[in-house]
RNA sequence: GUGACUGUGGUGAAGUGGUUAACACGGCGGAUUGUGGUUCCGUUAUGCGUGGGUUCGAUCCCCAUCAGUCACCCCA
């Protein structure tokens, strides 16, 4: 079919793009003022980046990646996250080299193979940062804080901030043993799903949605009361961070993360009128992903947030701009003797950067000045034959009706102070 | 990837197995010569997602396919 996109695409119109704008100059704006600044990568990598980085056995990579062989006989894959990518460049441009910290930050596509739904497309865009370098808790609080304001900044409300600490390689491998012996009794009545998870991804099973499941796991152990003394130190601090930054946010020790690289601090925030996908940032620590891509052992921390999910809570907090088209002045050319004239004018006003349009159509002088009025004109200025002939224009003001037969130049001159006051 | 529901013009939508597919908004044209926002008039889907099938005949029935929506799953 050629007039439908592929599934799980979505044009932005011009409509639309408006909005799309204002968030990604808000995300642009507060990245500046905490200091990260932009990078761009590309949206395909060797695909062995993305299973050495997001794992191997995580569905993202499992069942959702856009993997092809270029005809070079290479495995490229279209990004479906950013951190990872982020992470190799960081490596292969050496920006360890230039400050202690990397602050940077993306706003574009990702893909993933997953069967679309409100919220949910196979290329959709993020805004994410990623902080490589620091490893003190007040970093985990800064990006936290940046996405948490980021939401404030576009007028959101009604956001939950949910936190959790996932323990990091000395700790987290004890708990997984405490929790499965935890469940070994209960394995069998555990839902098929997590009955893989049991010895795949045991903490997932915490996450799961069966009632269930939900009542078999519950009084389990806990990640954050299992954490190793330099983890829970950590968690604590990221806490008093967040408390002196009066930022609230609710304590889940079930929330875990579906990529292998997080350690220490994860965290999401949710926007639970968008439904089943409510999650509009995800994000958390990966102090072990650096050196899992081949660099030198680097904490790093970072988060990313769906912008069409975004785009949807706006809309449903009714945020976004409405749709309209406006074009202050209008050129009215009559008659053939008329569109040299009127498009030199046009071209005049263009050049002084006074947003103006004309019709190419030939059509009558009413149906321009409905045009005109449509798009809310301030000014037409209407050359017929007569106008044509002396160089002049007829000059309406459409707020007052008032018009006036002057030079074009005079004209020029007018609109000049008119558009620019 | 699993299950369910939906699919009529630019938009919101009514509709029926049988000549011309309501209505509203929008668009376009017009209401005496070159003037908008109000009003009035006209016009605007050779077509009912696409492809098959059933039938004398299908937009309305069946199948497939595509797309969307909801839930699962996953995650942003």
């Amino acid at each position: 079919m050629l007039t439908t996109g592929p599934r799980g695409t979505h044009d932005i119109i011009p409509a639309e793009a408006k909005n799309w704008r204002r968030v990604e100059e808000t995300a642009r704006k507060i990245c500046e003022v905490y200091h990260y600044g932009e990078i761009r990568t590309p949206i395909f990598e060797h695909t062995e980046l993305f299973l050495r980085g997001i794992g191997e056995t995580t569905d993202v990579v499992q069942k959702e990646m856009y993997t092809f062989t270029d005809r070079g006989n290479r495995s490229v894959t279209l990004r479906p996250e950013n951190t990872a990518a982020v992470v190799r460049s960081y490596l292969e441009q050496k920006l360890y080299a230039e400050a202690q910290a990397a602050k940077l930050f993306y706003i574009g596509p990702m893909f993933r193979y997953d069967r679309p739904q409100a919220g949910r497309l196979r290329q959709f865009h993020q805004f994410g940062i990623e902080a490589i370098g620091p490893a003190g808790p007040s970093v985990d609080a800064e990006i936290i804080e940046l996405a948490v304001r980021f939401f404030e900044k576009l007028g959101l409300k009604d956001l939950n901030l949910l936190i959790n600490s996932v323990g990091c390689p000395k700790c987290r491998p004890q708990y997984r043993l405490v929790l499965q012996e935890f469940l070994q009794d209960k394995k069998d009545q555990l839902c098929g799903n997590c009955q893989s998870r049991y010895d795949r991804n045991p903490m997932r099973i915490l996450d799961c949605k069966e009632e269930k499941c939900n009542q078999l796991s519950a009084g389990a152990p806990q990640m954050v009361d299992c954490l190793c003394d330099e983890c829970a130190e950590h968690f604590a601090g990221l806490r008093q961070f967040l408390d002196a930054a009066k930022i609230s946010y609710t304590l889940n020790p079930r929330l875990v993360r579906g990529l292998d690289y997080y350690t220490k601090t994860a965290f999401e925030i949710q926007y639970p009128l968008l439904g089943a996908q409510s999650a509009v940032c995800g994000g958390g620590r990966y102090d072990g992903l650096i050196e899992e891509c081949g660099g030198p052992a680097t904490p790093g921390i970072g988060f990313a947030i769906g912008l069409e999910r975004v785009l949807l809570a706006m809309e449903k907090q009714a945020l976004l701009d409405p749709a309209e088209d406006v074009v202050p002045v209008w050129v009215i050319p009559l008659g053939k003797e008329a569109s040299l004239p009127a498009y030199s004018l046009l071209m005049r006003l263009r050049q002084l950067g006074i947003s103006s349009d004309m019709d190419h159509g030939g059509r009558s002088l009413k149906s321009q000045m409905k045009q005109a009025n449509r798009t809310q004109a301030r000014y037409v200025a209407i050359i017929g034959e007569d106008e044509a002939r002396t160089h002049q224009v007829t000059l309406k003001n459409m707020t007052t009706g008032e018009q006036a037969l002057i030079s074009a130049d005079e004209a020029v001159k007018q609109l000049k102070q008119e558009m620019n006051g």
